[in-house]
DNA sequence: TGCAAGCATTCTGTATTCAGAATGCCGTCG
DNA sequence: CGACGGCATTCTGAATACAGAATGCTTGCA
């Protein structure tokens, strides 16, 4: 098992559903197909698959129990996700993310937290700011437990929920699956304690430009911490 | 055969390679998943599959010449993308955009668009940008001759054209499978000549905008364009 | 005549089989 | 001793086979 070894990414295949939407039950009927979908992006984000590695087909379905077919639908799948590699020939091989690869994500992924800000700056009801803070809060008392995975897991959270608040469903599920692909690399850069100090700093900010409905604070505390991000986890790639 | 037909999505499934990587020749090996990923995006962006369809895996498979078996990975690939929603239990049915998914997608592809821009406007050479006043020029000779087809894909070019000078690989990637997945959608809404010129009008704003290399005005310019296409396209959904 | 139940058909989902490419090992030759 | 060639093995890619769910039609009954 490697450093990320317990990591449970909550691979929320579901997209985010706006509130104005009743859409009656959400009837998740798991099909062996999301299944593994799960099953194979949660092995790569906790490096059970590290990158670099050649999927081998039957021995990975005879390991989940499944059969090639439903298997190799999956990996096509997650492949066009961008976690996995189609190699011709060859197979699938597991993406192994370059540094420019990651520089290029954060600056895609600030594009669309920096549109998100805005639009939320200026849709957001005061309970779901108190949302936002509330999960806020529940990090900062995992960061001061120093319970490195939930105190990650809440940081990714409180994103997504700035990002839900833009209302606009479409931009958070692009936003979530650029998250996911950044994951493995982001809890990676996390590691060292003292590097969550400035991380949580920064996320004091930019919920208090939120509650401030400060656009261009919020704006600037988020390019702030993606830029601080891309630096506590250049190294580590 | 629908209003698209004959329109060729050259679904340029290389990513963009950066004019500083050589990486020798690309051999393009075309395999088979790769050809039905293209075959299926086409058919779908021409209509030859209209939105509402549920895919027969045996008939197409026949219709394409290959067993279920690679049709129905491509088909998971496709989904994936998002132009193919996959009902557990039925199978597959081509994406029926709403008035919603195709605004939110507006504003996502408007955030990509806008950050790239800013970017380009301090990254582009001056030879970059007279690559894109000659392909925004071309558009302007097929306006004249009244060529739609031509003069559609030309002004989808110059879009990702100016996206690429931001020199972000991962952007141009995520910008040009948006293009894609809201091609149809916006060449419909094209149909009617008069709503050519408004958008003519915006493209030489946003083109003397980056040869000024003046960032705002471009923002503005491409704000603008992106918010007229809505109001262009918004009845033919 | 309308509705419902049951049956036949079709289609999806999954497993299995088959062909051919890639890989690695071993033996032989320079 | 090193390198090349051939052979065996393994794996991918694709087709086929099979099981079970969904669908639609028909028939019988109220």
């Amino acid at each position: 098992m490697t450093a990320t070894a317990g990591m449970q990414p909550e691979g929320s295949d579901q997209p985010p559903v706006a509130a104005d939407e009743p859409a009656f039950v959400k009837i998740s009927r798991h099909t062996l197909h999301g299944e593994l979908l799960e099953r194979l992006r949660d092995m790569i984000i906790e490096s059970v698959l590290p990158p670099g590695t050649r999927i081998n087909e039957s021995q990975l379905g005879v390991r989940l129990g499944v059969s090639r077919t439903p298997l190799r639908e999956a990996i096509k799948s997650v492949a066009s996700e961008g976690l996995i590699e189609l190699v011709p020939g060859r197979g699938a091989v597991i993406k192994q993310l370059t540094e420019r690869d990651v520089r290029e994500m954060l600056e895609v992924l600030a594009a669309l937290e920096t549109a998100a800000a805005r639009a939320a700056c200026r849709r957001a009801t005061d309970a779901e700011i108190a949302d936002v803070r509330a999960l806020h809060d529940s990090m900062m008392a995992e960061y001061a437990r120093r319970n490195r995975l939930e105190y990650y897991k809440l940081n990714q959270a409180v994103h997504a929920a700035i990002v839900r608040l833009a209302g606009n469903n479409f931009l958070s599920g692009q936003y979530e699956a650029l998250q996911l692909r950044l994951k493995r690399i982001r809890f990676l850069g996390n590691a060292a304690p003292e590097k969550w100090r400035g991380a949580v700093a920064e996320h004091e900010a930019m919920v208090a430009a939120l509650a401030a409905r400060d656009a261009e604070a919020l704006v600037r505390a988020l390019t702030e911490h993606l830029e601080q991000t891309w630096v506590r986890v250049r190294d580590s790639i």
